[in-house]
This record gives structure tokens, sequence and C-alpha cells, in this order.
DNA sequence: AATATATTTTAGACTTATCTAAATTGTCAT
DNA sequence: ATGACAATTTAGATAAGTCTAAAATATATT
């Protein structure tokens, strides 16, 4: 049985290598859990000796196989409380991260199975991103950032890859949400900007940033 | 901000004095959370410190306004998370206390109001004891131990005394839940059971024990 | 009222998770 | 290849929550 930090160090240690993709730093993980690099070593100690992390003084630090489906079910459950927050209590955008990151530590199978069905086994959460299923695999999603489409190409928003409070703050007040439609209107080679039409209704600008940002699948 | 350990103890104390309706001794409370005298002590004097209770040594504790105000409100909280549990995670009867215990210690004002909102604002939870409002009121309700109808005398079960596995599973057992109708056919003076009509159809004996624990509201 | 017994508190130790400051190790540029 | 600087680890402290064993206090009995 693992503590609520043992765990959000390794769900952190998952997190980091997605991005880098190679062995995780020790300092990568203090920035993350916004802890000190002293306080991350000792942990390193603790998950190692638990066979939960590959770990080597002075070289960072990989998953093992049992780490690694620790992390997932964290991730599942993780996803699964921000579906029922989101589409059962009706949070917003932004405030469901910090429950679900609460909810995610009670530990039960059962809980989440059940939690599962009742939100009639969701693929995705709200913000896009895929829910692995209890064997732990993730459904995949074609994406493209929505810079890359070209002038008169519209996409579905499938995902961001930002998810701090004031960026979905914005998308809110922009009535932008998973499946809202986007048209490229114009691109403005100057700033890199975008013309964009949301929903068949509504004209709007983003910048280079909002547009490297927003995921969508192309549509035909 | 309290930890899980302190409002757990804080709970502790209004349930021992909701039974013996006078100020909590150590060893009674040592005996509700499974732990050390010592320890009991200990965290006495951190809850103390705190204002949350009132502590004299070798005297016993009660609980101050604001110990009061958070105890009711954890209340609350296990009890719609208890609600949500039953009705909609469809758990039995056995299975919801241990999780509920955990759920309860998430920290949101909004959580609760939204999950209250989502059940519909119930007033009781799936063992029949009342669910404080946001103002900490508990609703009444009449209640009768089954041992005190007299023979074809009927009522209806409104709570239970005792929350074990155990006997919530014998419960389960003969079908029997809050809202199930219950008629006396039989009082044997021998050993004080009674022989019951369970919802006009099944009949049973059931054991002094047992009737003493089903709470009734007497029809007519 | 004195003593036996039960209850409660204190003392001292342990674990987990954290910190700062100092020491160590690694890396990169010249 | 050797400093300089960055990254990491170690050392030593702190706080919360727990324990056992011993001491202090309360209560009950004769």
């Amino acid at each position: 049985m693992l503590s609520p930090t043992e765990e959000n160090y390794l769900k952190a240690i998952f997190k980091v290598n997605e991005k880098e993709k190679s062995s995780v730093s020790t300092n990568a993980l203090a920035r993350q859990l916004e802890t000190s690099a002293a306080s991350v070593t000792d942990m390193l100690k603790r998950l190692s000796s638990k066979k939960l992390i590959n770990y080597e003084k002075y070289r960072g630090v990989t998953l093992t196989q049992e780490g690694n489906k620790i992390s997932t079910s964290l991730i599942r459950r993780h996803r699964l409380w921000e579906v029922f927050l989101s589409e059962k209590l009706r949070f917003s955008w932004d405030q469901i991260h910090d429950l679900a990151e609460e909810l995610e530590h009670i530990n039960s199978d059962e809980l989440v199975l059940r939690l599962d069905a009742f939100l009639n086994y969701p693929k995705f959460d709200p913000h896009g991103d895929p829910i692995p299923n209890s064997e732990g695999r993730f459904t995949l999603r074609s994406q493209t950032p929505l810079s890359e489409l070209h002038i008169s190409q519209s996409g579905i928003l499938v995902g961001v890859r930002e998810h701090t409070s004031p960026f979905l703050k914005y998308l809110d007040e922009h009535n932008i949400k998973i499946g809202t439609k986007l048209k490229v209107l114009d691109k403005f080679n100057y700033d890199k900007s975008i013309k964009v039409e949301i929903d068949d209704t509504t004209i709007t600008t983003f910048s280079d940033t909002v547009c490297n940002t927003l995921l969508v699948r192309k549509k035909e």
C-alpha cells in the first residue's frame, strides 16, 4: 500500500517521462512536484526499495513495470473523476483538476469499476485526454495542432496541450470545449496568428501560442 | 486546515458523546478509534490548543462550538457520499461505510454543495440516519424499536442501531432495507423473539437482539 | 481513610515526509 | 584536461502521528 505522496511521485515520473521521453532527472521531478531536490532524492530511494522505479544515483529514474502499472491506474482514476465532476456535478473545466487530484487517491478497484460503468465507460476526459481502460491501454486519437491546418480547413477540438487554469478559463470565455468545430479563415505570416470561426458562428483571432496548444481532428 | 486524523478524532468525540450524553473519556475514544490511550491524550492536547475541544486533564472532553460545527459537516459529507455510493454506484449496504470514510475528508464546500444537489437534497442516508443540512440541522425522525410493537401492529423501517458489516449483510440476506414494511405476527415471551412478516410476503422470526436494533415508524 | 485497581498522562522512541545547508559528483567550455 | 558551474546527494533538523512502558491521578472497596 502506497501513501498519497508516493503515488504522486510515481505520477510525476510518468508525466515528465511522457514529455521528455528519456530517464527522468531529480530536478525535473522537483520542479514538477514543487518541492526540493533533496526531498526528491529521499523519495526516490524509498520507491526504489519498493521496486517501483529503476534508480541509479546521479543518473535519473525510470518506472518499473509495476510502477508503470500504478501510475496508469492513477491516471485512469483521475480522469474518470474528472468526467464525473464535469458531467454529473457540472463543475467548470478549470475546477475539476484539483478535486480529482484528491479523489484519485481513494484506493478501491471496485469503486473505479463502478464509477466507470456509471459514467458509461468514457474513453476521454473533459480535457480530451484518453482514459486508460482497466488493462491500462490508452485509446489513441488522431490530433493536429490547429496551427498546422491550412486556410479554409476545419477541425474538431479533441484536446489541449496545456491544462493551466488561466488557459482553460480563456477557452471557457470563448465558448470552446472538446467537440467544438474550428475553421481556419486566414493565417497571418507576420506573427503566425490565425483567424478562426468557432462553431460556424463567432469569428476570433488566436495567437500562435494558442494555435499550437489546441489539438484538432481534421475534417475531411 | 485539519488533517484527516484530527477530523476523525472530532467525529469520534461527537459519536461517543451522542451515545453517552456526557463528557467523553480518553479510554472511550481509544476504544472507538482502535488506538492507544496515550495517542488519544496526545491528540486531545493538539485539538485543545486549536480550540476545537474543551479538555481538562483526567476529566474528559467536550466539543467547542467550532469543533461541533466541523464534526457535523463531516457527518454531512459522510452520509451524502453514502447516498451517492448506494443510489448511483449501486454499492451494497455494508460496503459504503469504509469508502465514505475516505471521501468525507475531501475538503471542498463547493463539492458537497453540488453533490447534495446532484442527489436531490436527501434527508436520510441509506442506513436511515439523518443528513444534517448545510446549516448543520438534523431532520428528526419518529422511531420505535421493533421490539416495542404489539402483535398485529406494523411499521416501516426507518433506521438501524447497529452499522456493523455482519448485521447489514444479515439484513440484506433477508431483503430488508429502509422503507421495508415489517408486521409483528407473534411475540414469544420465553426468549423475546418475534415472528415478523416482511413486505407482506416472507415470514421470519427475529431474535430479541435484532428487534431492538431495527427502528420503525409505526403504521396507523 | 487507606489501599487496591482502573484510568490517564508522561517520557522516550520510531516512521514518514519534509526542509536547509554542505558536500559530492557530473558536465561543458575553453 | 581542468576549472567553473550545475545537478544531485548527504547530513542533520523538524513536525505529525503513532507506540510501549512507567508514572501520576482518580475511583472504588473495605
